[in-house]
Formats: C-alpha cells, structure tokens, sequence
DNA sequence: ATGCTAACATAGCTTGTGCTATAAGAAGTG
DNA sequence: CACTTCTTATAGCACAAGCTATGTTAGCAT
C-alpha cells in the first residue's frame, strides 16, 4: 500500500524545494511581463500585482539582486539579469502551457489563470511536455 | 497583456493562500495512510517519511492538535480527529485522482507521484472534476 | 529653483518551518 | 525487575516571508 520509505522522502523534499522556488518564479516571471508591457517595474507596482505590501518587495528583490537575478537602477525599477532572464523566460512559458492546457481540457479561464498559478510551480519537464502536446492536439477554444 | 491588477494580486493571495495548507495536508494525508497501513502513526515515521527531523514534526503536530486536527496517545502515536479524518479523506482522493490523472496523460509512474505530491495543492473543485473524468475515460495503464 | 508627492529604504515585530543537541520517559527484553 | 533502547519532548538557533510605522529622497510641476 505505501511506497517505500526514502522514496517518499525524496518525493517531499522535491515538493519543499520546488516550494521554495515559488516565490522567486513568480517574481521574475512578473518583473519580466510588466517590464514588457510598461516599460518598467516599480516596487510599488509589483506589490499591487502580487497583493503584499511594498516592504515586503523590497526585502525579496535585495535578496534577487544578491542571488545575481535582478538590478536595480534608483528610482527607475529593477531589471532582470540575463539569468533572471533566462529564469523569466522559462517561467512564463511554463505558465502559458499550464493555463491553454487546462483551457483545452474545459476549464473556465479564471478558474484556468489561478490553478495554473499554483500548479506550474510543480509540472516537471516530463509533465510539462505532455500538457504542450495536449494542449496543442485540443486547442483551446 | 497584463490582466488587471486586482484580479491578479486576487490569484496571488489564494496561490499563497494554498501554500500555506499544503504542509497540513500533507501531514493529515500521510497519518491517515500511516495508520491505515500499520495501524499506527508515530513521530518518526512520519520525519522519516516526509524526510525531516523528528522535532519539526512534533512541533507540527502540537500545532495540528491545537488546530483540533489531530489527538495525540503519548508513545502510541497519532491520532486524527474527525475533522482531521475529513480533511485526510479529501486530501487522499484528492492526491489519487491527480496521479490517476496524470498517468492517463502517459506520464511515468515516479514522475506521477512526485509532480501529483506537489500539484494537488493547487487544483480547484472544477479542474479536479475535469481530472477525474478524463483519467476515467482515458483508463491507465 | 523650490516644494510636494510618490517611491523607496529601514527598523522592528510576528509566524512558520526547518535544524541540532540533549533530556526524559515508555516499553520491551533478559 | 532492571536495563537498554526507541520514542518523544524541549531548548535554542536560523532563515524566509509577511506586516506596520516611519524616515529619506528623487522627480516632477509650479
Ligand atoms: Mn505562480
Ligand atoms: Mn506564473
Ligand atoms: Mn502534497
Ligand atoms: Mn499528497
């Protein structure tokens, strides 16, 4: 009935790590859509998108800045490094296969948008490649 | 391109929202398996299974008893009270029809298990149902 | 050029989740 | 029944992520 025991384990400890990256996804993958879309990503309107208060950004983006993530210029946002990027990038993609493929499955579009919020944090390469197929083959409507 | 603001910083908050749940199901899921399958759930069982140290999990399972989760025998083991029973019970069906779910799609077994621990989570009533049709008519195997 | 306002920084607090080290007590074994 | 061992409890630490309150300062408008 249960697996075994270190399999287990190891499966939690993925989830954990995966937890943690979370945060940091969805900050690049924001930093990147505002900069594209306005131009720019202020602190305060990162906060807005992200729901939480405005200390709370600065604290995260001190610590993207020295993970070697984001830059910022004074008063003019913060930018993205070519590895936050490149993490950006990826991020976003995986969130666009998320939501057309629970589009393509039947899912009403708010409900699609805040599921693929959370899930794509957890969608392995694997999982990820089966959801563009599926995606694809039913498009979306 | 940018959806609007509330409706976004409104997904974030319920993404985080889920993500400060997913350690108390995980918890209650693995003591109702626990249980199920030896009959009893201890401290050490359950580190070694969710691969952490036995003082975190003790420390988790003062706060599932306050939170009137859970009942604790000293030396015999946990214990879910009927609202952690629930809890489990939805959690356990939950967690089954994302990886029944997933193995449909053709992922492989090991990948199954370890994106469903991390992915049911995040699923809505809705998408779930969706799951659970579609890994009905497309059959495992 | 001056002054106002909006953006950012900083301090200090809380809570959650993890850890190691160590004490204490139950339970099984001889 | 004593002893050993396995289980649980507790103390103390660290760090991430949130908050409010409050200072500073750059940029813009007058
Ligand atoms: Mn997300
Ligand atoms: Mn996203
Ligand atoms: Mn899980
Ligand atoms: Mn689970």
């Amino acid at each position: 009935m249960l697996v075994d025991a270190d399999v287990h384990a190891h499966g939690f400890r993925q989830a954990r790590k995966a937890r943690r990256l979370e945060l940091v996804e969805d900050y690049l993958e924001l930093i990147s859509d505002l900069i594209a879309s306005g131009g720019e990503a202020r602190q305060v309107d990162i906060a807005a998108r992200l729901g939480v208060a405005q200390p709370t950004v600065a604290k995260m983006l001190k610590r993207l800045a020295e993970d070697g993530l984001v830059s910022q210029k004074p008063y003019r946002g913060v930018f993205l490094t070519e590895r936050g990027e490149e993490l950006a990038k990826y991020a976003r993609k995986r969130h666009q296969i998320v939501e057309s493929f629970l589009l393509a499955l039947g899912i009403e579009p708010e409900t699609a948008r805040r599921d693929a919020e959370g899930i794509e944090h957890h969608v392995s390469r694997e999982t990820l490649e089966a959801f563009r197929r599926f995606a694809k083959k039913n498009k979306a409507r």
